[in-house]
DNA sequence: TTACTACCGAACAATGTGTTCAATAAAAAT
DNA sequence: ATTTTTATTGAACACATTGTTCGGTAGTAA
């Protein structure tokens, strides 16, 4: 890919992130997005067709990356998995997150997280079904398999917009000690 | 108030409705509102400053009614609370629900079920808070209680959500059942 | 009848969208 | 080093949407 494509695609994307944090997504213009990222409008609509567009490839980029990150790299891998906690993998997400890898608090803290959490829940089922047999207990007995693994999920984002509305003054050790009760 | 305005009022609610169960809010135009409730321009800017404030003044219209009808009419009051089954409350809501009072349903299975679903749960903190004695369990010692709250708020609503999605094929005891279990 | 009030509809400025085009500059190919 | 290709620019454009204004009309209440 072409050296001056990346820059203004990783100009556009800073600039939109920049807005996103301060400002509600349907309330922000093209004009005020080139202007932050210091791009020509004609060039906007050459990487992206609409506003919509722009936010879907900003998602993708941001929590395909996180959770193929999860399931495939070999040393994350092992790392989650040797751990003999069984909440490993969401407290490695929590850890992820209080970290602020990727810049995603600042999306997931303003005006727009019902957005960002909707996109999280979606990519996090996959995970959730991986992990199920850890949270083999009565309930799972009782409940459909797919309402369960819909719970956990919800669960998890729920949790993780309370922890973040609260300041996330507890320890990501603290919070997933919450989450697992709470499942 | 005038039969007039109570009138057109209700038009715009109507037609505003009926668009939402069809298409996102965010494409909504007051030119397609006003062309559904068959109103002049100047009428519709007449009743609500803009679009984001109809849309709130008709959350409002549903969501407070259900609510403050659910809390404060004697008849309802008795009923929800002398039944011996702990999960009347909800029972009763999920009743409510599946019978499609006030049409809420196809607001909250269209486009824009997160939209309406946040506001449902706003609307639940408070009604969950009065029957948080009813969820007492080993869970809510070791758990901060504004913690607990938003979960059982949460597990409702995400609960509503998935019902509705697999098209509301169980019974309003079942679901009953599942959030009990879940939550 | 008289006053009041809501509605109408057309026109309006202001703002935002998405496209087009010729000129310029950077990158790639020869 | 030169040519070719490609990305960017900035301005101009048609179009849609918003929210306001105003004179005329009709329903409502005194």
């Amino acid at each position: 890919m072409d050296r001056r494509q990346r820059k203004t695609r990783e100009a556009i994307f800073t600039a939109f992130t920049r807005l996103l944090s301060k400002k509600e997504f349907g309330k922000i213009t093209v004009g005020e997005i080139i202007e932050q990222a210091d791009v020509g409008r004609a060039t906007f609509y050459a990487h992206f067709e609409t506003k919509e567009d722009l936010l879907k490839e900003l998602c993708q980029e941001l929590f395909c990356h996180l959770f193929d990150a999860m399931g495939n790299d070999p040393s994350e891998h092992r790392h989650i998995f040797d751990c003999n906690a069984p909440s490993s993998v969401f407290l490695h997400l929590f850890e992820h997150l209080k970290r602020n890898d990727h810049n995603l608090l600042q999306l997931l803290s303003g005006e727009n997280n019902q957005l960002f959490l909707g996109y999280f829940k979606n990519n996090l089922n996959c995970l959730v079904e991986s992990q199920l047999p850890l949270f083999a207990q009565i309930k799972s007995e009782k409940l459909p398999e797919n309402f369960w693994v819909d719970h956990i999920s919800s669960t998890f984002v729920e949790t993780l917009r309370w922890w973040i509305e609260n300041g996330m003054a507890q320890s990501p050790e603290t919070i997933t000690e919450y989450f697992m009760l709470a499942v």
